[in-house]
DNA sequence: CTTGGAATGTCAACAAAGCTGACGTATTGT
DNA sequence: ACAATACGTCAGCTTTGTTGACATTCCAAG
């Protein structure tokens, strides 16, 4: 269903073809699986998955942050993220406070060891973000950063941008 | 939106922070989500999964391939996809027919019933990345391709350059 | 012609990480 | 007092990945 785009702009509408999408939607693939390659080697020595990656990566984001919050942020279960929690809790690299103005929440932090493994994984993650930014220059990072904002659902993006704004 | 982020230094790396990279690193999460978020949809309601969707879109993109190459393609372990494939070819999406050249070779192609569901699941997915490349510019999309495929493990990337190929 | 290795398939067992549903407990707000 | 919220947990199920073992079929080299 790509319409007969116009090409009065020239060149902007005219690459939208069946292929041009399909060839984004391949390099999204690709790419995403080399993106979880290297932080994924460092998790499966420690015996951890990549859930276990998210929720450190979000909780060293946000510190003091609640279960609730990162429910929200990562889109699951409370169930499948308490499994995770549970597990980095018990090994010490998470802490869990209960709220001091509302004690039914519990507020989430890295311990230092857990900052220790969120630096090896996000060191790793970076190093190869680093790598492709330089090959493709800052002009194409800055595409990048708008084609993957616009690709995310309203809600995701409201959490990626209050994120965004909390850090730049 | 994602303009106060713009690196707007004359030739860069002083806009390569951590904090650049991190917040790529968040986009490439949320947006993988919204990616893969509608073709999920439908894929639920015919009880397949997101490996389904994988082995039909590389299967309608080429046809007799064989399960090797797949194999190669998708970077997981024959007996995954093979149960993936197994529950395609009972269900009349996908044919496996035996190699006129080499026998022990299986080509897989799909029915006219699977290229009905590939046509679906694509559909949805390109319009969501048709939306997301209108939002963003022509010039923003060459970049993403260019960062994306620069992210890649270099033998993946062979495999994307190989399929590059045969359709631009 | 025999045999080694490659390509494929199958069985079994297991793990990570998601899901639903139900239930319990503490705390808070109305 | 009561309802809603935040959190934790038990139980069970699904998808998708993993190893390891083993059979079959077939090409090709000796």
């Amino acid at each position: 269903m790509s319409d007969g785009s116009r090409p009065q702009m020239g060149q902007s509408l005219l690459f939208l073809t069946d292929e041009q999408l399909r060839k984004g939607i391949e390099a999204m693939f690709f790419a995403y699986r080399g993106f979880t390659a290297d932080p994924d080697r460092i998790l499966a020595d420690k015996g951890y998955g990549r859930a276990h990656h998210r929720a450190i990566h979000f909780i060293n984001r946000s510190p003091g942050t609640t279960v609730n919050n990162l429910l929200a942020i990562l889109g699951v279960t409370k169930q499948s993220l308490n499994r995770v929690l549970r597990s980095l809790i018990e090994d010490g690299l998470v802490t869990s406070t209960v709220g001091k103005k509302d004690k039914r929440e519990r507020h989430l932090r890295l311990t230092a060891e857990g900052a220790t493994l969120e630096r090896a994984l996000s060191d790793a993650q970076r190093d190869r973000m680093r790598v492709a930014y330089r090959a493709a220059g800052p002009a194409a990072v800055a595409g990048f950063r708008q084609v993957l904002e616009a690709m995310m659902d309203d809600e995701t993006r409201h959490h990626y941008a209050a994120m965004k704004d909390k850090a730049e």
